[in-house]
RNA sequence: GGCGGAGUGGCCGAGUGGUUUAGGCAAGGGCCUGCAAAGCCCUGUACGCGGGUUCGAUUCCCGCCUCCGCCUCCA
């Protein structure tokens, strides 16, 4: 077990030894998905931090309450903010669906993504659309404490002069910000007062879909306060832990930060924690560059979607990783041998386990998420020929609580009977049979009639071995 | 203009003021195999540029260049 966990703040910027505020509970909300589209593997790669965080923690002994929201209304698009569409409405106008139905289709595939990649499931979901009361009582709260207003175009705005401390987690100063130019800023037509205030309630305007009534008239949430009236409701005046994006430190988190703590009256959030960028093939991966890979993409080329877990393992979170599919093919191969060599060990009489390398990995995972001479360490333990094989066993799989690659999966597997494509068991036994007869031209012949078939066959000393792809 | 992160060998990525200066993948050679595959063994190529500090810098300091991100879209 570690001494103790610590992890980088952002808004302290430093490490900082995790502490819960509650002994033995650490509450942690993860900024969650909007769910208007595919996750790609570069959201995905920002929430394995939650569930990385979760399994240190509970492998510390702590009980982790992990709240991850699910944004299904209110994030305003760019190129919409002028027709007051947000991301959902936007895109289901463009594939001709219902909002609500779009948003749960995306969620559930969120959820399939999350898991293939080993990640645990938070323990609650909160969907903003469903949270709409408890966003009010914390508007009523901003609005009766004077940190809100209500702007000339009926939108019910932050003061962020209000809050005196703005800018802690970013660094940026509101004397210093620029005045928002990527589209008609509201303060221009003199809606709001300053243009760093943003939306707590948008007024509906035209929009007739994804509206509630609330005191400040039909509309719906700004993107920001459904996570602080959510992780203040959910989890209570502190959370411990707060992850997301780096591109949600400003200005997500900052003006959640001001929400929170304005409606609350002191420091809701105790640790931000940012997961920094993951680019693909050099560029960030974006639609608008065209590499955006998704874990499906990953699945299609023959990789387990795991193999991503790995090669993210291997990069530390606040880094911005390079991943290509290279990579991805580096750790893919590794994975694999792991899990039969797993398998093989398996096979000895079971040994204690080495505490050299136990420790070398909790205290790795402990010290601010250090996955990769977590993973390392498991490499110099793989070959070192000093360990017996039943304590590699013994070792891997432990901890693979924390790495989370299902690592045993291939313990005990019997060999493959199911799966076999029609025919393709008459042409094994003619192989074998030509094999016997050494004529190897005709075995070599139905070795690619069956790979054709997508039955990989390999010769073991006891005889054929067959993988189906 | 403000805020933030990087530049390491073909690729991904650790790391360190200096004796053999990761590891993986890929490549080449070998063992094994009927041939392959897998596995095992061996091999090579590094620290953006220019100064400085130092006996010695990839590592510390200064300057520069380049790349990436945020500044009211974004994981």
């Amino acid at each position: 077990m570690p001494r103790e966990i610590r992890f980088t703040d952002t808004r302290t910027r430093r490490q900082e030894s995790i502490v819960p505020a509650t002994p033995g509970i650490l509450r942690v909300y993860a900024c969650g998905p909007t769910v208007y589209r595919y996750a790609h593997v570069g959201n995905l790669r920002t929430f394995l931090l939650s569930d990385l965080i979760r399994r240190v923690a509970e492998y510390a002994g702590l009980r982790v309450d992990l709240v991850q929201n699910i944004t299904d209304v209110g994030h305003m698009q760019d190129d919409q903010m002028d027709t007051g569409e947000d991301k959902l409405l936007a895109q289901a106008r463009a594939e001709g669906k219902d909002p609500f139905a779009l948003a749960r289709f995306y969620e559930e595939q969120f959820h399939r993504d999350q898991a293939a990649i080993g990640v645990q499931p938070a323990g609650r979901y909160p969907r903003a659309s469903e949270c709409i009361e408890i966003m009010h009582t914390m508007l009523r709260t901003l609005a009766d404490k004077g940190h809100a207003y209500v702007g000339a175009d009926g939108t019910l705005y932050f003061d962020a002069r209000s809050f005196p401390s703005y800018g802690a987690i970013s660094g940026n100063r509101l004397d210093q910000l620029r005045p928002g130019h990527r589209f008609t800023d509201p303060v221009d037509s003199g809606a709001k007062r300053f243009h760093a205030d943003w939306a707590l309630w948008k007024h509906a305007g035209p929009q007739r879909e994804m509206v509630w009534e609330s005191p400040w008239g039909l509309g719906f949430p700004g993107w920001h306060i459904e996570c602080s009236a959510m992780s203040v409701a959910y989890l209570g005046e502190t959370v411990d832990i707060h992850t997301g994006g780096i591109d949600l430190r400003f200005p997500h988190h900052e003006d959640e930060r001001a929400q929170s703590d304005a409606a609350v009256g002191h420091e809701v959030v105790r640790h931000w924690v940012h997961g920094e960028h993951l680019l693909f093939e050099g560029r960030k991966m974006a639609k608008s560059t065209g590499n955006v890979v998704l874990v499906a993409d990953v699945v299609e080329r023959g990789y387990d979607p795991l193999a991503l877990r790995l090669a993210f393992l291997q990069g530390h979170y606040r880094q911005q990783m390079n991943l290509t599919w290279d990579a991805i093919a580096a750790a893919d191969k590794t994975l694999r041998r792991w899990r039969a060599r797993v398998a093989e060990w398996a096979e000895s009489p079971s040994q204690p386990i080495g505490p050299g390398y136990l420790s070398r990995v909790i205290d790795a995972f402990a010290d601010d998420l250090d996955t990769p001479s977590a993973v390392i360490a498991m490499r110099e333990l793989e070959r070192d020929a000093a360990q017996p094989a039943g304590a590699k066993f013994e070792t891997f799989a432990h901890l693979d609580r924390l790495f989370g690659l299902d690592l045993v999966r291939d313990v005990g597997r019997p060999p493959a009977q199911a799966g076999l494509p029609p025919g393709a068991q008459e042409l094994l036994d003619r192989r074998a049979a030509a094999r016997a007869s050494k004529d190897y031209a005709a075995a070599d012949g139905l070795r690619d009639e069956l790979a054709t078939a997508g039955v990989v066959v390999t010769d073991t000393p006891d005889g054929q071995a067959w993988d189906v792809r």
